[in-house]
DNA sequence: TTGAAAGCGCTAACAC
DNA sequence: GTGTTAGCGCTTTCAA
């Protein structure tokens, strides 16, 4: 299993190995003869070009570690398909981190990664803490942060326009004739404030009364949404529309009011959040704020693509639009 | 951004840099007070060992090419993840690569990965061709395939008892009372092949009548086990069972069903394979044949591992048992 | 126990 | 246009 080296070649070739190392890498200080002779003998050779060995001289990787909770989320693999097909076509390969359940791991996976020499980081951040987990990191190398809004943090990040999106779910609720709209969310991260914002403003403008149903637990989930609307069932239902901050919350919605008997849309109208590949399944049909996963997994390899190639100094904020996916669970009522 | 180097550290420690690097990998020929005071100093200057480099002189880089057609396929993303973490607590990091959506890609990357000097290779086939697709290269580097049975083919595989799956599906439907029970699958790979063995099988011992309904899309998917399903409602349903070779084909015929006002459980009964998670979702709560993905994931990458490590020759076919995951999809009948 | 030095496979600066 | 050579940062003999 030797391995054919430069040095293989160039000796079979009767050259100088600098010369086999021109003709490959297209370098013009060649005669195309020359070059083309040993382009063949590569080939004939089976030689492979190693790439930790031009690593080394080059200092450059073309390495990106993308670091992501969990990459079984669904949200997160859809993520790192977009992030991996274009990191390829620019000539970058993704190594691949599951960062969950904690911040340690999350740090420890970054301090691997550096340690691996990757030319960027690309990280879906697991919590709102991951800035200042991994600032020590940040300076040594560009990082992307995607998906999570990081507000006025000094990094860049691309995400969506949470609280356009919740604006936009309340509005068209609002256009349907509802007038008693719950939210129904997490509390503690930012991306979650901002949801709670859109929906906020739209209520103010169109002069509806906010109600909030908080969930207790700080990760959204199908078990947790179920439980919560379990318990918010308990109560009397004294709203016609749910506007649930995931579409992980809204299927368990979903799961708690058929156990109970409340139709949906009939008797309660439901939006989720982020356009999950399960909410276009048949049955759940959910009406839901789209993220623009392509989009934002391709703006933010691009623009780490740009801070490794060019340098480019300072940070920007990518904010995408949502938009609104209708579907089957909201009705029109008079 | 200048990086730091063990050059670097042993010139503020005033050792040679050889000194540096044993104290760093834990040498024992080494006095422990040198050691210490040379593993505070890394510390304080922010030392992180450069694994390019050390790659390059051990000529292993730790480093294990994973190769699926679409992260974002749920089954894949699930494997994924286990892989990562497993392989991660191996010492060794996961290069992600799609080898969607054509055989040309698929040997691409594996060339790819090839120059990248990853110490070995998992692969779940984009196709039953796939073997022969790469067999150039799994000579030069360990490879272990994923998820699809390669048959007698002389490389190690981890897959399920495909055959077993079906056959456990079938048995089941039969327990309930139910005595005409259709196929609904592909024809083309190899897994699909053994699926259908299964239900054979089963067929002849319990002495059903054998009736197959082949989809003509070579892929499985929602969208074209709809357009079968729709096909084969429009004729009479003189059947009372179905079971589908996956989830996905699964779940299309549940919207076709659900469309054409054909209830299910409750005149059809229906079984899908693989337990994808969607299927545990409340509205689908698809009964299903379910590969133990956590297993199968860690499998193969000690599989892989004990190739790299101890240089294991020949191949091992691992066939996990499947077992039948009763939900909400199949009803006893008289 | 420590230091000196060779070399992993390649690129690029410098000669010719 | 082509060859020579000096490293890239590290591990690992071989000496001391």
């Amino acid at each position: 299993m030797k391995n054919i080296t430069l040095k293989d070649v160039a000796k079979a070739a009767n050259v100088s190995y600098a010369t086999v190392s021109r003709a490959l890498s297209g370098s013009s200080q060649i005669g195309s003869e020359t070059r083309e002779r040993i382009i063949k003998l590569c080939d004939e050779m089976g030689y492979t070009a190693n790439y930790v060995a031009r690593s080394m001289v080059k200092k450059k990787t073309d390495l990106i570690g993308f670091v992501v909770p969990s990459i079984d989320n669904q949200f997160m693999s859809e993520l790192a398909y977009y992030a991996e097909t274009c990191a390829r076509a620019h000539g970058y390969n993704i190594m691949l981190c599951n960062s969950g359940p904690d911040l340690k791991q999350e740090k420890a996976v970054v301090k691997l990664l550096l340690g691996r020499q990757v030319d960027g980081i690309l990280i879906c951040p697991q919590s709102p803490k991951t800035f200042e987990n991994i600032q020590a990191y940040t300076e040594q190398v560009p990082v992307v942060f995607l998906s999570e809004n990081l507000r006025d943090h000094p990094q860049s990040y691309v995400a969506v326009d949470n609280t356009k999106g919740t604006y936009l779910g309340t509005e068209y609720l609002y256009s349907l004739g509802h007038r008693d709209i719950l939210y129904f969310g997490q509390r503690r991260s930012t991306t979650h404030q901002l949801r709670a914002d859109g929906y906020r403003k739209a209520c103010q403008k169109y002069g509806l009364q906010e109600r909030f149903f908080n969930s207790t637990y700080p990760q959204s989930s199908i078990e947790n949404g179920y439980q919560m609307a379990i318990e918010l069932f308990s109560q009397p239902i004294d709203y016609t529309a749910i506007l649930a901050s995931t579409d992980s919350n809204a299927i368990g919605i979903l799961q708690a009011a058929d156990e109970l008997g409340i139709d949906i849309p009939g008797r309660l109208s439901l939006i989720g959040f982020d356009n999950i590949w399960s909410t276009s399944l048949p049955r759940i049909d959910l009406t839901t704020v789209e993220q623009p996963k392509h989009l934002m997994a391709t703006q933010a390899v691009e623009m780490l693509w740009d801070k490794i190639e060019n340098g480019t100094q300072g940070y920007v904020h990518q904010i995408l639009t949502p938009t609104l996916i209708q579907r089957g669970t909201c009705r029109k009522i008079d």
